[in-house]
DNA sequence: GATTTTACGTCAGTCATGTTGACATATATG
DNA sequence: CATATATGTCAACATGACTGACGTAAAATC
């Protein structure tokens, strides 16, 4: 470590943090995406693909505004992705039973199995870091995560014994102090 | 894998956990990459300048063969990324004296303003995260972010104590990927 | 000193993924 | 019946990545 001149300055090293969070951001998400990429390059698919696969085998029968309320992309740019998915066997539509205008999406077999290979990939990967870490670094890098992303979707990740009183009231920590 | 419908099943407990890691990477990434993506559309530039000035700012009079490693993309792609930077006057290229085919990149006062107020962004972001979630948290955020990266990559955030003798022992083992 | 390698640039084409905007169709709902 | 909603589609465009080929200056090596 390169020593410091007069004095530790903990605002350098607030800042040097701060940088290096970025950059772990930055280098971990690309590799965490590099090998499914490569994957779905075998298909002629791309990562627009795997989170359409990835999010119709997590929410089986969801509705196409659904998915793209979580994509947070257009119709159109979805349209492309998941018209390439059902034209070619990996996603089936069928229309909603309460409201037939709806195309409720499912994968098939042979789209479960590619969602299998990708998130296997993926699974392993965190598993990794999660075990190497230890499970005290896993609780650190939820709260962490969680609290880099937006208030508004911080609700898909909710403490299973959260019972929320009407409607969300999120600002779990209100004692960050330190 | 067999699913195994009866009592708490540790096995599914672990799939879900690991779900919902993948997702908070998604979610947060994207939250994470919004804001800056809006004040580079102010300038008609987009993620890639942002890269790119980041880290020029980070690795001030870096050549261009350095940061193409960093940023792992081809001399192509940087080529109209840098080029406009260049030419818009964000960044500034000197021949290196050592070896004067090289082009040392820096930021003119122009561009460290806009990284400035870029990196602002996500810092504030990082710091809200690092405050609410707590000092362990950050710990463990980085133990299995850091963990999750390629190996290769690992070298840049070795904690300051690393026995690593010879100060910097690149290792950089990583070649161009794909 | 000649040759080869390196650092960088550039032209040209392609692909994947996002965007807007406009319009169409079927169904639900008032 | 009128209108809103769910979905789809056509067209045009921007960004950022890719490959391949070629060029030029400087360094390194034989």
């Amino acid at each position: 470590m390169t020593d410091v001149k007069s004095g530790p300055n903990p605002l350098f090293l607030r800042e040097e943090e701060l940088r290096q969070a970025i950059e772990l951001l930055f280098f971990a998400y690309r590799d965490f995406t590099a090998e499914p990429d490569q994957i779905l390059a075998d298909y002629g698919f791309g990562r627009a693909h795997h989170r359409v696969i990835y999010f119709v085998g997590r929410h089986p029968a969801i509705a196409v505004s659904e998915l793209l309320q979580i994509l947070g992309i257009t119709k159109q740019s979805l349209s492309r992705v998941l018209g390439q998915l059902v034209a070619e066997g990996f996603i089936r539509q069928r229309p909603g039973q309460r409201d037939r205008r709806q195309r409720l999406l499912e994968l098939t077999e042979k789209g479960a199995a590619l969602e299998r290979q990708l998130t296997e990939n993926q699974r392993n990967r965190v598993a990794r870091a999660f075990r190497e870490a230890g499970a005290e670094a896993v609780e650190g890098f939820r709260g962490v995560l969680v609290n880099i992303m937006d208030e508004g979707n911080r609700a898909r990740f909710a403490p299973p014994d959260s019972h929320a009183h009407g409607s969300d009231a999120p600002s779990t920590s209100s004692t960050g102090r330190r």
